[in-house]
DNA sequence: CTTGACCCTCCTCCTGGGGGAGACTCCAAG
DNA sequence: CTTGGAGTCTCCCCCAGGAGGAGGGTCAAG
């Protein structure tokens, strides 16, 4: 009557591994109706072959085995299904993720350039007369924090009746590391002559020079890449840094998505 | 001038873990430029924080360490090109089985019924007059083998000049894992007294009678839950199986969705 | 000279099992 | 009753891709 199933012919019916079911038995997911005691012999039952169906699609989901069994001690199903919609979410973003990678690597071969698609020029920067605002951040907090810059300088620019004449630009006068913060200068150039009162906006007139400099197309969190590749090619060619680098947005975040966005990054170089 | 960095200020440049850097260093992916041989220190070059943060990129898309090796020990361009394309296949493969396995735990969500949805109904089956064929096949090859049956059923029918009056069906003599093949009869009602010349199709009348069914939504694959459930429920009631399972397709997966198709599994019973 | 920040190697641990050794156990046929 | 083959048991080691920590060497500044 309630027929008793070695893990065998269970393993067959669930398509889960011998290893897999003695694994869930062992961490207490799934056990067997009986086990014989004698023998060791496990035993399930055709109820059970249901339970472990579940496992075996939430699993195929990557759904960590602890949660799975909290998912599946759950008598409440609203709470079941808020676990489960929390892990859709969680799927959600690693997909979304993964899929930004995706296109990474697609624009990689697209430019059919190898992995570092960046070509360095070198180039004459013109001297600048910014409004400016400097600050110190982390690069956690780099994408919020230059975002209100911006937001702070142009209040401060329309109450001063000026416009921006070109691209913003943000100067980094020390590195900006993972944890530790550096300073940064936010900046949006201005006609000469525009002065602000007192306060933390102030204009300033940036020097111009000879810079190296390249374009990073795609999500700002990519960027460090060109970075690298600038500096790299700096030093290859033997040149000296002149003076702390600048990333300039070639176009807006509001208009264009994340992965057209174009960033120029200039190191001032003097030749050694 | 080549300035040399400790792996410290290097895991931060990259943003890889110090441990990360140590073990790709002993993968021989990325070794530092100088290890200074009394102290065992490792020296990175600024040129190396390029392929770093290659190596960082395309395990973050969880492409084995091999592969990154391997990627990027190509001078080709093409055959890089290549190998990235290869592997942004198998990402997007994942990436739409994943899917598919999230819109199984949607449909869950939303009928908010847990983690499995099915409801058994006893009923009666009338008989019914088939065309029929009988062949042996395996898990893995039955859609592709079923899908053929009913194309030479189709054609049998024409010939005889006989039309489908109600939903196919196939019956399951043998229970078909995941390697034993196993005996199945793919079935479609026509009107009573039709006959086929000597070939494989079948003129067959199947019996009527008790049985215990349930429907199953999604794709067939994940068909073996309506199975095991409905069995548990025969089992739980006391009753006795009376015959092989059937499944009964009612809709067409020309016509509609992988995840709506609608598949009815009924299980001939007697009262025990 | 000391102190604190870095760095080294080596060890264990994690997840979710896979592979295999060596020993029982079960069932059916001879 | 025996024998053989298939099924099962426990136990141990292994995989990726590191994380965490122990115990000890190094380096630069004060």
């Amino acid at each position: 009557m309630t027929d008793l199933i070695p893990i065998g012919r269970f393993s067959r019916m669930t398509r889960l591994s011998i290893k897999a079911l003695r694994f869930y038995d062992e961490q207490g997911m799934l056990k067997p109706l009986r086990v014989d005691p004698s023998s060791g012999y496990r035993f399930y039952g055709r109820v059970q072959a249901n339970r472990a169906e579940a496992i075996r699609i939430l699993r195929s989901t990557g759904m960590p085995i602890d949660e799975i069994r909290e998912v599946l001690a759950e008598d409440d199903p609203e709470r079941t299904g808020k676990r489960l919609a929390m892990h859709r979410e969680r799927l959600l973003e690693r997909l979304a993720e993964q899929e930004r990678m995706l296109r990474f690597l697609e624009r990689l071969i697209d430019r059919g350039e190898g992995v570092m698609p960046y070509q360095v020029t070198v180039k004459q920067a013109e001297p600048k007369f910014v409004a400016a605002l400097r600050l110190r951040t982390s690069l956690a907090a780099a994408g919020a924090d230059v975002q209100r810059g911006f937001g702070t300088l142009v209040q401060a620019m329309s109450a001063a009746g000026a416009g921006p004449v070109c691209k913003p630009f943000v100067i980094h006068h020390e590195v900006v590391d993972e944890q530790t913060d550096g300073d940064i200068e936010i900046c949006i150039p201005v006609s000469p002559g525009t002065t602000f009162p007192d306060g933390p906006v102030r204009a300033v007139e940036i020097p111009g020079g000879q810079v190296a400099a390249t374009v990073h197309r795609g999500p700002y969190a990519e960027i460090s890449p060109a970075y690298h590749y600038v500096t790299g090619w700096i030093q290859e060619q033997g040149h000296q840094h002149a003076g702390p680098p600048r990333e300039i947005y070639l176009n807006d975040p509001q208009t264009v998505t994340q992965d057209d966005l174009l960033t120029e990054v200039q190191f001032p170089i003097s030749y050694g």
